[in-house]
RNA sequence: GCCACUGUAGCUCAGCCUGGUAGAGCGGCUGAUUCGUAAUCAGCAGGUCGGGGGUUCAAGUCCCUCCAGUGGCUCCA
């Protein structure tokens, strides 16, 4: 073995140091401010432990808490940490996967059903070992030795039998603690001193329906507490924004526990799903889409033509009715192929764009509902449009450029999925492969980054999925393009060609927002509740300074109302600092305070939410801000 | 659907561990106050403690069960 080695650094410049030097002190002597701020290294790209020895030459680098790399193994370092305090506090537990993910990371354990008293001793125990400056030391060991280590944890001894032959197998020990991993890890606990477990939950293991039950808890780490605390700041505030708790503050909507899943749609959320309606069918004239209406029962022998039946039954509410099953319409697809079959059709009709606004219900399972995000009764922005092969593309082309304008409106940041050819599916692979090329062309054409999942189309469809994100991070899909060529087969739909010969039409199923309730339950969050003026269930509340200046008031109230302004009138009885507070909570867009100056001078002290202090308008002008900003469908005031 | 946790006034929560006459704040109502941009004062009303069953002299409190919600898991055109 060589005297020393030559080790490349991330500036390109190469040093010599002694064989089995440590990378760490290699690269904290090439840059000392690393000193706590590196958690691992790369050694030639690869990720070691910092205290990995050099022993030939090669490239180095750090790691930090910064990088997505350096990031997961702080996460991973942490999991070992809740490892060993579970361990502690409860004797017996056995620890099997704890891997990093996107926000934090998880470790499983088979063990008895937790509870918070456990959580508590866990807390107690890290905050200890963290204090305790353990480091994490690395143990390679082989095969017999690797079983012996795992103690009798048969989940260890068969991770240890999956790993590949040739695969150093190795340990890390944190104090007592020994757990099968193969790293690398921070230094020690002290890099954990941001560590915070998030909750815990009871999961089946390998995801499996019947899989053994396993005890998760879920946590986050950080390299400081202070960060720990800015982000748990930041979590609460996610936490307040729950649309759940908005829409009840609001009085948009609430549920019962008489319809589970059923929402309730009071007057000012009324107001906003029409208003978005309105905002998706102010285009129909010029888009060329025709409206209709189709039942909300089906006879069963409707839904074995289109497939739902076979594939999606288990979905739907079924009634009896006259001896005969009915089901409840999951979707609005079949209603419009009837109506495409009830006559013959010729080419020059197409593309025919029929829209149906009508509410759809599906017997979703119950531990999967969630506020007005995974309800049981829904309505989507839902058309379907029956078209040449030769229009396929254009109208594709239009309807993502529709999702980024309509998407736009609402400042969300979205992402594309494609989903294509589940296990379970209607027709011939041939056909699939066929619509999924035609998606994936067109998304590339429109220069669309997109993630593509295998097996997660519709029955009868691959389809592009639009997904956008509640205020904790979690997606929801709201809009969804569907390239169709299995539901006009077996309706049987047909047109006339040009040719005078009969084709088949394809079908594009398409919602741009999806359903209004998760649309607007996602959005809610989005904006905390400040709705765009034009989305505003009251959009203008005028306050009265004293009780002699209600006449006035009311006056201006229906000049504003004039000018299509949802207008409301505040009493007089409460101070004023009281009611713009009140306005403030429910997030009125524009607020006017009328008293002696204003009825005097005929003037409006305008307040725009968001807007520090008052404007002082001249009627006419404090309308045109209001209307256009409303009419404009702007996002802010 | 699975697992854990939770369910007390319209809302947010205390009381439950250790059984002994249901509490607070906000909101609501009434009265006073008439105010210049984020909480004026006083009084009053409001609860079969999620439903059902059990243990007990006695259950909001302990046990069982059902329902619903929450967090995950699985699922999700």
């Amino acid at each position: 073995m060589p005297e020393s080695v030559s080790v490349t650094l991330p500036d390109g410049s190469i040093r010599s140091v002694p064989t089995g030097t440590e990378i760490g002190k290699i690269l904290l002597a090439w840059n000392p401010e690393g000193f706590r701020r590196y958690v691992a290294a790369t050694w030639n790209g690869v990720g070691v432990d910092l205290s990995r020895p050099v022993t030939a030459d090669g490239v180095a680098a750090p790691l930090t808490f910064q990088d997505r790399a350096g990031r997961d193994i702080l996460q991973h370092s942490a999991a070992h940490l809740v490892a060993k305090a579970l361990t502690e506090v409860v004797p017996g537990a056995l620890p099997t996967a704890g891997p990093p993910t996107e926000e934090g990371f998880y470790y499983d354990f088979d063990v008895r059903p937790l509870t918070p008293a456990d959580l508590d001793g866990v807390h107690a125990a890290m905050a200890r070992d963290v204090a305790s400056n353990l480091p994490f030391d690395r143990l390679e060991v082989d095969r017999p030795e690797a079983v012996e280590l795992a103690g009798g944890n048969r989940h260890k001894q068969r991770y240890i039998e999956e790993i590949p032959p040739g695969e150093t197998v190795s340990f890390y020990r944190t104090g007592s603690f020994l757990d099968l991993c193969a790293g690398p890890h921070v230094p020690s606990t002290k890099w954990l001193a941001g560590a915070h477990i998030l909750g815990f939950s009871a999961i089946t293991a390998g995801g499996e329906k019947d899989g053994e039950p396993r005890q998760r808890i879920r946590g986050i780490g950080f390299p400081t507490k202070p960060e720990l605390e800015a982000y748990l700041k930041l979590r609460a505030a996610a936490e307040a924004r729950d649309h759940r708790v908005l829409g009840q503050k609001l009085e948009l909507f609430s549920f019962s526990d008489e319809a589970p899943g059923f929402p309730f749609w009071h007057p000012n959320g009324m107001v906003v799903i029409r208003e978005l309606e309105r905002f998706v069918t102010d285009h129909f004239l010029e888009d060329g889409y025709h409206e209709i209406r189709t039942p909300l029962l089906f006879a069963k022998s409707v839904f074995e033509t289109s497939g739902h039946w076979e594939h999606y039954r288990q979905n739907m509410f079924i009634t009896l009715a006259d001896d005969r099953e009915f089901g409840w319409k999951p979707m609005n697809c079949p209603g419009s192929m009837m109506i495409f079959q009830s006559r013959a059709r010729s080419y020059r009709e197409l593309p025919l764009r029929l829209a149906e606004f009508a509410p759809l219900h599906r017997l979703e399972p119950s531990g999967t509902l969630h506020g007005m995000t995974r309800v049981r009764e829904f309505v989507q922005d839902d058309a379907h449009l029956f078209v040449t092969e030769e229009q396929i593309e254009e109208e594709l082309v239009r309807l993502l450029k529709w999702i980024d304008r309509a998407y736009t409106t609402f400042r969300f940041t979205w992402s594309y999925e494609l989903s294509k050819r589940p296990s379970q599916f209607l027709g011939d692979a041939a056909e699939w492969d066929r619509a999924e090329t035609v998606l994936e062309k067109v998304l590339k054409a429109s220069g669309i980054e997109y993630r593509v999942s295998a097996g997660e189309g519709a029955f009868y469809a691959p389809k592009i999925d639009i997904h956008i994100r509640d205020s904790l991070g979690r997606p929801w899909q709201t809009g969804t393009i569907q390239l169709d060529y299995q539901m006009p087969a077996r309706f049987g739909l047909e047109y006339q060609g040009a040719d005078g010969h009969l084709h088949r039409p394809v079908v594009i199923h398409r919602t741009i927002l999806g359903s209004w309730e998760r649309f607007f339950g996602v959005l809610l969050e989005h904006c905390d509740g400040r709705l765009p003026p034009w989305l505003s269930p009251v959009q203008v509340r005028i306050l009265p300074l004293a009780d002699r200046h209600e006449p006035a008031a009311d006056q201006l109230a229906v000049r504003l109302r004039k000018s299509h302004l949802r207008v409301e009138r505040a009493g007089s009885d409460e101070t004023l600092s009281k009611r713009v507070r009140q306005a403030e909570i429910d997030r009125i867009p524009y607020l006017i305070v009328l008293g002696d100056q204003e009825v005097a001078n005929g003037t409006i002290a305008l307040r725009i939410r968001g807007e520090k202090g008052q404007k002082l308008l001249s009627e006419p002008d404090a309308i045109a801000r209001m209307s256009t900003a409303v009419e404009q469908r702007a996002f802010d005031p």
